[in-house]
RNA sequence: GGCCCUAUCGUCUAACGGUUUAGGACGGUACCCUCUCAAGGUACAAAUAGGGGUUCGAUUCCCCUUAGGGCUACCA
């Protein structure tokens, strides 16, 4: 049998880290296995489900290099892969349903049953549908229908079973029927609910194994007994631990970034990303970084965790650093030259090019290279008062500063190693240690107490850059 | 309330009854490197939620408690 996996989003918000997380899986089990990825949208909740959303999702899965087999903007012989577009089927089956008399209709209104509900918590009794509807004769039905009054259809839960899920991550999951009620399984505007049109689908589109968060699980055995009601063989199931926040509970906005495609304009490189979430309820091992080759020859559902992760930005921040630092710098440069134009207005490349060259080690994040090199961009850039007091306010500075650019100025290869023998050299006839002298030419350079390799920084400043800083604390 | 899931360092995880003084990674601390800051290297601190069983032996199996999470919608 092959596999087949689908990522089942609904369209009603951004492509979330724990979507993002479930998408990943299904895609690296596909990949593995040789398989097919497909991508359903869920749309039936008409009120939520937008166009923007659903275009964020597919922005949120092409900037991760999730790309899908079959599904809307692929190709594909089990569609249409949006359920808005599927409506017949479904009706389709829900008659079938009626007919064999494993479903029925239902003219409860929402207050109805809402009250109903408070009603059956005040007595603490379970808050199930008392099945009223049951009973209500086709001819009752038609006379209220023909007055135009809504009506819902409703699954006959058969009683007194108990439904096993095999789970793949969590082993045999007993649930009994006794304790579910008569789900809606087709709403009032026409439309089926989630748990009737993802078994439909799931079985139309031959899916072989479910792989979505463990949110779900509860929803399994609901999903069960419509498969046994058509007389279909169950796919496989997989419930991956959901994605937690700081505090443990659900991720939502309070902790900060849930949009996958936030991580890509904070500077995130998406293979980090990639590798970030593949960990979350993952492990291989003592394995930390991972290919995307890597992942998929490693994925495997044995190592998915069942307890739920929580999301980390530190260890984020260390992989992307990590990621930063092993890309080809021209990559790096590429992702860095928009914010520069964009910060300093500058337009020449080549020099851009050698400076984001000498931060590549200190990148967290790609937009961490504005506030880092400003003083290679703008000549009034700021001076910490503690620097100036500490390396330019001492009685020798004038003096050491004032050689060093005298030595420096004389220099006709401006390059590293020329401009570390004028610092070593001065040094030496000042007998006193390097620091002495490179202390207060960063800060009068940079202005600040931390800068890359000092030899660096002068090389690619350039002679008339450093000439210029220099002497403006000669002469004061 | 009912049902279900989960429980190893602060966090992500390894261990699939014994090879364990419970391993790795992030973060933290210290040191090394060094012109500073990073990066890199080395070291240290840090966990099996609690209580009962089963077993010659439990992180690993079972039960209870506790704590988190999920479902209980005409949301998915």
């Amino acid at each position: 049998m092959s596999v087949r996996v689908r990522f089942a989003p609904s369209p009603t918000g951004y492509l979330h880290i724990g979507g993002a997380r479930t998408a990943l899986f299904n895609w690296l089990f596909a990949r593995k296995h040789k398989g097919t990825f497909i991508l359903r949208v869920e749309d039936t909740d008409r009120t939520r489900s937008t166009q923007e959303a659903l275009d964020a999702i597919y922005h949120g899965m092409e900037w991760l290099g999730l790309d899908w087999d079959e599904g809307p903007k692929a190709d594909g012989n089990y569609g249409p892969y949006l359920q808005t577009e599927r409506l017949d089927i479904y009706k389709k089956h829900i008659d079938l349903l009626l007919q064999e008399g494993k479903a029925y209709y239902c003219v409860c209104t929402p207050e109805e049953l809402a009250h109903k509900r408070k009603e059956a918590e005040k007595k603490k009794e379970a808050p199930k549908y008392d099945q009223s509807c049951r009973t209500l004769s086709p001819d009752e039905f038609e006379k209220m229908k023909a007055e135009g009054k809504p009506y819902v259809v409703r699954f006959k839960m058969p009683q007194g079973r108990k439904i096993v899920v095999a789970d793949m991550v969590r082993g045999d999951v007993e649930f009994n029927t006794d304790l579910l009620d008569d789900f809606v399984i087709m709403k009032s505007d026409g439309f089926p609910t989630y748990n009737f049109a993802a078994v439909v689908d799931d079985h139309l589109m031959e899916i072989s194994h479910i792989i979505r968060g463990d949110d779900h699980l509860s929803n399994t055995p609901r999903q069960i007994v419509l498969y046994e009601a058509f007389g279909w063989d169950l796919p496989k199931f997989a419930h991956i631990p959901m994605i937690l926040g700081k505090d443990k509970a659900r991720m939502s906005k309070r902790h900060g970034a849930t949009s996958v495609i936030v991580y890509r304009d904070m500077g995130y490189l998406p293979e980090a990303m990639l590798n970030y979430i593949a960990r979350l309820g993952w492990g291989h091992k003592d394995d930390e970084i991972f290919s995307r080759d890597e992942l998929i020859e490693k994925f495997s559902l044995d190592g998915v965790t069942k307890s739920p992760a929580v999301f980390d930005m530190d260890k984020l921040n260390w992989l992307n650093g990590q990621y930063i630092r092993t890309a080809l710098p021209e990559r790096i440069f590429d992702l860095c030259e928009p914010l520069l134009i964009e910060a300093y207005k500058t337009k020449d490349l080549e020099y851009m090019k050698r400076v984001v060259g000498l931060f590549l080690d200190r990148l967290v994040v790609i937009p961490d290279i504005v506030p880092l090199t400003e003083y290679f961009f703008k000549e009034d850039f700021p001076v910490d008062p503690k620097v100036e007091e500490k390396y330019l306010k001492t009685e020798q500075a004038p003096r050491i500063l004032s050689a060093l650019k005298d030595r420096l100025s004389k220099l006709d290869n401006f390059t590293k190693d020329e401009i570390e023998k004028v610092f070593k050299g001065l040094a030496e006839e000042m007998g006193v240690k390097l620091g002495v002298v490179i202390h207060p030419c960063r800060a009068a350079l940079t202005g600040r107490k931390e800068s890359p390799g000092m030899y660096d920084v002068v090389e690619v400043l350039g002679k008339e850059r450093v000439i210029d800083r220099l002497a403006r604390y000669v002469k004061a």
